[in-house]
DNA sequence: GTGAAAGCGCTAACAT
DNA sequence: ATGTTAGCGCTTTCAC
């Protein structure tokens, strides 16, 4: 059962501490959680602690809690950047409230999406953040109406139980931004590629339609393309640029609705001999390192401060489902060339 | 104690289940583990588990077992993409062996480090994977010798206990690959930029400089310069730069020993206007999605590859301390011009 | 094959 | 201020 051996210390329990110093186990459990002790005794059970290199135990711990001081957390690709600043807000005030941070990665697979979910119903944590389909709406509705804050990312779910918040960004807005954006370098002739149908996809290429379309300027269907993974983004630029050509309106932009194939596109483009911004402008989601120094102009997402809200609602365990919609920013580079007329980059 | 209240519907025990089902606890926990029961019987306890939606509590089960099912993982610095890649190989296997990944990020400072290993102790996680600093060794020790695996990472430990292992790079090879190819490309006063004094940096330093002198290139203690955060690289580049020119030996070419300040560096490089590879050499530690967009040539660590292994490690759980040193390997791309004569990136 | 009872490590009433 | 007792939700003897 224990593997191939060697020789192990068993671990010191309560019990333990309780007859080295002489005293009860509830005495034990009073000075190590801050009850009425004399400062003798006190001064004996830590003696003891220290001897016995006493280390509580968490998870029996948890048991009366009801639950764990953990917070979960279920990511699609943990290799996009912005997950990984997601994380990292959770993290921050998970430490800061003594939790820490349960992660599970699906590798974009709705079978371990739900396991997954499941799993971490199961590890009773304290709330869980999902970034995943709506599969797994069934559990966590359950989740949090037993009980566990839920919140959602970059999406949002009808009729929320108590309980059971999301975190989102405002995607119309940011395909406005990127419209407005386009417009005011003089581009009008634009190409979107966009990963697959959630929700947040949609939005945005509805919004960069919607305002450019205010502009005077077209969308036509065949004028976005969808590429799920970064193999089959050369595929879809090359579809966008040629159908494009052939209705004798070549494209002077590109625009990339989802951070985590900005690699796979701008490589895409360089493949082709396209030069950024004379032959074709480049606009993309999520700001990143690189992209000050590759001149990327992005519509950036507060990852961070998502994750942080995101942990916060946890932590505040309100009953009242909270929906809170982030604002997206245009960080303006050089890779849509220069403004023809002065505009603003707000609202 | 529950914080703002709403309806919350109590979660079903096994006793609710052996209840419903009218059988006994016993019963109804031989059903869920596999145990000689009737089908009879197992399909009406399938019956109540469905019913009331029981969902088990993996906190209560592991106190059984001893400890968690969870492989803790303590990271100095999440926005390394390294550690990321790390992490994606240790959820990979974690996944693979029914286990989740209990993060926790210490921004680098040493009192978090502490904690939060103890935290990860207190937790009894299934393993535990660490990259910080030997501050943590006593408790990991310990943890080692009290049945938990560890693995280093980044680090060996002198005469490790049972169950302490390493993962890390063949760091003075990753120097000696460095001083080859800058060679190789005909840069002989090469500067150098390192993060501070641990081990690994201490060790590609050595590496390359020992190659320099067997190769008739002196590398002197004033061309290496130390940066420990993203906001002291621009000064340490110029102080690199100024001293050298003083000396009449200007650079030709620039080493960043960490992957954490290569945008930095790259950055600094730029704003000064120096051309790369024109004026100067840009050579760099650890691959990442865009060095092959901006030609920077990198000696890559196998992250994802030391992730799978550090798990791995842990669930083994062999007694005998495994050390495991990984290989590095030079993707040549264009920062450090032409290689002026064939070499081998081998060895 | 199934149930009753003991107990994992700890905390939370009750007593004293 | 401290000890005793009863659990938390689950597994696991040990009888039947």
């Amino acid at each position: 059962m224990n593997g191939p051996s060697g020789t192990m210390t068993k671990r010191a329990t309560v019990g333990d501490v309780a007859a080295h110093a002489g005293v009860s186990t509830a005495t034990v459990s009073r000075v190590l959680n801050g009850g009425a002790v004399t400062d003798a005794t006190a001064a004996k059970v830590w003696e003891a602690v220290a001897r016995l290199d006493y280390t509580p135990n968490a998870l029996t711990k948890s048991i009366f809690a009801g639950r764990s001081s953990t917070i979960g957390v279920v990511i699609r690709d943990l290799s996009s950047p912005f997950y990984l600043d997601l994380i990292r807000g959770v993290d921050e005030v998970a430490a800061a409230n003594d939790s820490l941070v349960l992660l599970a990665n699906t590798f974009r697979q709705v079978d371990r999406e739900v396991a997954q979910v499941r799993t971490m119903d199961e590890q009773r944590v304290r709330g869980l953040v999902v970034t995943t389909g709506e599969t797994t709406d069934g559990r966590t509705r359950r989740m949090a109406e037993s009980g566990t804050p839920c919140v959602v990312v970059a999406r949002t779910v009808r009729n929320p139980p108590p309980r059971l918040h999301s975190v989102s960004l405002n995607n119309r807005k940011a395909g406005r931004l990127m419209a407005r954006h386009l417009a005011g370098c003089g581009r009008s002739r634009v190409g979107v590629i966009t990963s697959g149908s959630r929700q947040s996809q949609l939005e945005r290429t509805a919004g960069l339609r919607r305002a450019l379309a205010e502009l005077g300027l077209p969308l036509p269907a065949d004028a976005v393309a969808v590429a799920e993974t970064e193999t089959e983004v050369s595929h879809a630029l090359s579809s966008l640029v040629a159908g494009a050509r052939s209705r004798g309106t070549p494209l002077d932009a590109i625009v990339c609705t989802t951070g985590r194939l900005t690699v796979a596109v701008h490589s895409a483009l360089t493949a082709r001999g396209v030069a950024i911004p004379d032959d074709m402008a480049f606009l993309t989601m999520d700001d990143f390192p690189w992209a000050a120094a590759l001149g990327i102009t992005v519509v950036a997402q507060p990852a961070y401060e998502m994750g942080r809200r995101a942990a916060e609602l946890i932590v505040e365990r309100l009953a009242e489902p909270v929906k809170h919609v982030f604002d997206p920013a245009l960080v303006a580079r050089t890779s849509c060339g220069e403004a023809r007329t002065g505009h603003s980059a707000r609202d």
